[in-house]
DNA sequence: AAAAAAT
């Protein structure tokens, strides 16, 4: 028991060395993308652009926003100016075609922020090496074409090969160099030329996988070559951001801030977060230094709209992280009021990008009244993610839970990686179980650290500073850190209260089993968590785990494994449209064949062996 | 029932 998934963690740098080396070979069998054969091809030179004439390569493109100065604000109101309805997979409204020379107009010349801009890759080397030659070998680049992808909409565009074939700009390119980037992940080859394209899109990929730079860049890129708008002058102090990125915990939305400034070092992009729990007075400085990308969790932003600190009215780009969890029934009034009940453009007007890795079908149909003849992208195959994690799950009554845990610790002690301990992440489900089993791990000689939603701001960070840091490498963790939150080195995953909601689960274990690297993830099960039973077979089914007999007899048994789970019961995980359903109406009976739809959609059946038997699991993904 | 998110 123990020695299995010690060994497992112990064993996971070799592994980790091999997967790489693996991973960095190139299939050369070229081209044959799954599922996205469907978009005709379209030369490079002329993809991603306005309708306006297709420029070459040394000549600019005409910028896809450029309203004449001052256009965007003095028409507030006047919907009707670009609110014409877009059914061409274009924005109407923002092709002033005379608009003119906006092409990096902010680069140079752009004398706004006087300050020095702090170098967020503390190196001062501004020469980079080009993308290892990549642009010039022509060979196919493409690592991951055994990943299924499924997309369904409109004239998608289709998928890029490595960085060096897109145009996002000089300084954005340099930034993408300095972080490493060789070229780009399975979902930024195909969700960055949505987006480019100006097309609204609904995507599900796992998370590490690089899903913020997949709209980091073309917001970014986006903003550096329109050109630079007139802030209307009007009352009080109010910004206008022209993107605005939301996320559902506080941290996630710093470390998608951390991002997102070193991909717009020295764009001239400005990128503010503002979040509850920490003064608004600094934020608001923030604010005022300018900003033109705001990450922002919902409770603050709306509090600055409603003190007209923050307008939305040039809001050109709406990108929701962690989507599904963003309109579940906690989030979505303040989601509805930000996007639909303040002042900022409506949708089709607006480009609106929905990331998550799990996206029931239910949540599917609140987010379409965000999104305009928008493409669904799905990308990865089912435990794609979770192939790199060994989940286990283990009889455990309550009582037993403590000691129990504590014998997993002990022997993860014993293996500590390299001198360093490995880090755990232990998920509760209250916040007063998180303290209480802090407390007792720290009495009984295990140091660990708690984050949870009754901890001050303050705390919150420094706990996740210190078991980032290896100082405090236990956490105990509420749903707080379930989602999206990138910690490397995290070995061990421990559900010691297993959520009520399957999908809860694949991204909790998600922490783990990162960027090519093997996790382990342990979970305590008892009678308490039977409606949890078939969800979590299922699941780990099909990430080919091995299924204890106990656990198959639960799932046999509770046949009302529905309620809570039961969005995930009709359909295939997060990666499939529901507009595929038939009607958009039966939440269930999505077998692979029954799509009467059919149409624009393309086949239904794909990805072989990837989506399996029907029901039960949202998603493998994280 | 719980967690998250403004003060």
């Amino acid at each position: 028991m123990r020695t299995s998934w010690a060994d497992s963690v112990a064993n996971s740098a070799a592994e980790n060395a091999a997967a790489g080396a693996g991973s960095s070979a190139n299939n050369g069998g070229a081209g044959s993308n799954s599922g996205t054969g469907r978009s005709a091809y379209v030369p490079p030179h002329l993809r991603n652009r306005t309708p306006s004439a297709a420029p070459s390569a040394t000549d600019p493109p005409a910028p896809a926003y450029s309203a004449p100065a001052g256009g965007f604000g003095a028409n507030l109101g006047g919907n009707n100016r670009w609110g014409g309805q877009r059914n061409d997979g274009y924005r109407s409204g923002f092709n002033s075609g005379g608009g003119g020379g906006g092409w990096n107009s902010r680069g140079g010349g752009w004398d706004r922020g006087k300050e020095k801009e702090v170098n967020p890759f503390g190196d001062d080397v501004d020469a980079e090496p080009a993308f290892d030659g990549q642009e010039n070998t022509g060979i196919n680049f493409d690592a991951y074409e055994d990943i299924p992808v499924e997309t369904s909409g409109d004239n998608v565009p289709p998928p890029v090969n490595t960085f060096a074939e897109i145009d996002l700009g000089d300084a954005l390119n340099q930034n993408i160099r300095r972080c490493k980037y060789v070229k780009p992940t399975p979902v930024q080859r195909h969700a960055i030329p949505i987006c480019l394209g100006g097309r609204d899109l609904m995507a599900c990929a796992q998370t590490g996988s690089g899903k913020t730079a997949a709209f980091c860049f073309p917001i970014i890129s986006g903003i550096m070559k329109s050109q630079a708008v007139q802030r209307p002058p009007r009352g009080a102090r109010a910004v206008y951001p022209l993107a605005l990125i939301l996320s559902p915990t506080r941290e996630l939305s710093c470390q998608i801030h951390e991002e997102a400034r070193k991909f717009s070092y020295q764009t001239g992009v400005r990128v503010v977060v503002a979040y509850g729990g920490a003064p608004i007075n600094q934020q608001l400085r923030d604010l005022e230094r300018g900003v033109d990308i705001l990450v922002a969790t919902p409770g603050r932003l709306v509090d600055l709209l409603e003190r007209a600190r923050v307008s939305l009215q040039m809001i050109r780009y709406l990108a929701l992280d962690e989507a599904d969890r963003m309109l579940d029934m906690g989030f979505e009034p303040q989601i509805r009021k930000i996007v639909e009940q303040m002042d900022m453009p409506p949708r089709g007007v607006r480009q609106t990008m929905l990331f998550s890795a799990t996206f029931p079908k239910p949540i599917q149909r609140l987010a379409s009244d965000f999104l305009s003849n928008y493409i669904f992208l799905a990308v990865g195959r089912v435990g794609s993610s979770t192939d790199l994690i060994v989940q286990r799950v283990e009889f455990v009554i309550e009582a037993d839970k403590r000691s129990h845990l504590m014998d997993l610790l002990h022997a993860q002690r014993a293996n500590g990686v390299q001198g360093k301990q490995a880090l755990t992440l232990v998920f509760v489900e209250t916040k007063k179980g998180a303290d209480s089993l802090e407390h007792w791990l720290c009495m009984n000689g295990f140091p660990a650290t708690t984050i949870h939603g009754d901890r001050t701001q303050q705390e919150r960070e420094h706990a996740l500073r210190s078991f980032k840091s290896g100082y405090t490498p236990i956490l105990v963790a509420t749903d707080v850190a379930a989602r999206g939150l990138d910690i490397p080195h995290v070995a061990h995953v421990v559900n010691f209260d297993l959520p009520n909601d399957i999908d809860d689960y694949v991204h909790r274990i998600g922490r783990t089993g990162r960027a090519g690297k093997t996790g382990l993830a342990t979970a305590f099960f008892n009678e308490n968590n039977q409606s949890l039973a078939r969800s979590l077979a299922e699941l780990m089914q099909e990430s080919n785990q091995e299924v204890p007999l106990w656990l198959s007899r639960y799932a046999a048994r509770s046949s009302y494994d529905r309620g809570r789970n039961r969005r995930t019961g009709g359909g295939r995980f997060g990666g499939r449209d529901f507009r595929r359903d038939g009607s958009f109406n039966r939440g269930s009976a999505d077998y692979y064949g029954g799509n009467s739809g059919g149409g624009g959609y393309g086949a239904s059946g794909g990805y072989g062996g990837g989506y399996g038997t029907g029901a039960g699991v949202t998603s493998a993904w994280d």
